[in-house]
DNA sequence: CTCAATTAAGACCAAATAGGTCTACTATTT
DNA sequence: AAATAGTAGACCTATTTGGTCTTAATTGAG
């Protein structure tokens, strides 16, 4: 449906809030779902995602938790969106890879796919944040 | 996923054959499922759509069938989804009703939505086909 | 060194969506 | 009337997504 899932969205809502807060500090799974009215388990598995994907940093054990990865003006929509997501495609078509069928319209997909991802790199999550 | 279903897909190939020949000729639901090697009840479902949104007109009966309702430098790809899967949104924050929630986030959702809206609508079926 | 807190990995199930097919009906041409 | 096409919508299946749970592995504190 041209959307982000969910997972993305909570990933979104998360990660605007940690920027809004002490970068150095550490937050918790447990903390964060308190805070955003989000599941635990759910809280923690977004976390572990965008973790993966770079965003997050993470530390282990006791009084243990996650932090930016980098300064929230450095990290772009488009990053969080491919760390949960993967690549950003708007049809197979105008996948990196390209369209295997060589089809007519591709071209085109690739056109529109790049300007979607120049519009999703133009906004950081410090834009989006800022509350 | 931030991608297009398949159905849309179909309609994008359906609709750029048809732009690649005679505007007046009438293409029955039949003839394009052959030519374009989709099995016919989906080819038939996706016209039928098209029809609804506007997208094609049909001619019943005998000797009927589906030609673009209007001219291809005039039907835009942001139509086309639409017509298929409705209002396009990036979130639920982005839709045209605006979010109910109303968080920091849904701002740069607009602005996100309206660029890819823009790009999507620069874009004609007739710039997709030029076989 | 042990315990408690916390993340890591991934299995797992339920719900939602999408893909595709089918049947019955209506309209039009011959 | 008969044949051809579109119309409407139900329907089932497969895939994806959402969410939870269990079992590790790691680290700080006493």
């Amino acid at each position: 449906m041209l959307r982000i899932t969910k997972i993305t969205d909570y990933g979104f809502i998360l990660l605007a809030h940690m920027a809004n807060q002490d970068k150095e500090l550490l937050h918790n799974a447990k903390d964060l779902s308190a805070a955003i009215g989000i599941p635990l388990p759910t809280v923690s598995k977004v976390l572990k995602i965008l973790t993966q994907g770079g965003i997050l940093q993470s530390h282990q054990g006791s009084k243990g938790g996650y932090s930016l990865a980098k300064p929230a003006g450095e990290i772009t929509a488009a990053e969080i969106i491919e760390a949960v997501e993967g690549p950003v495609a708007i049809t197979d078509c105008s996948s990196s890879e390209g369209c295997e069928r060589n089809c007519v319209v591709s071209p085109s997909w690739q056109q529109v796919n790049t300007a979607v991802i120049g519009a999703l790199s133009g906004l950081t999550l410090a834009d989006m944040s800022n509350g």
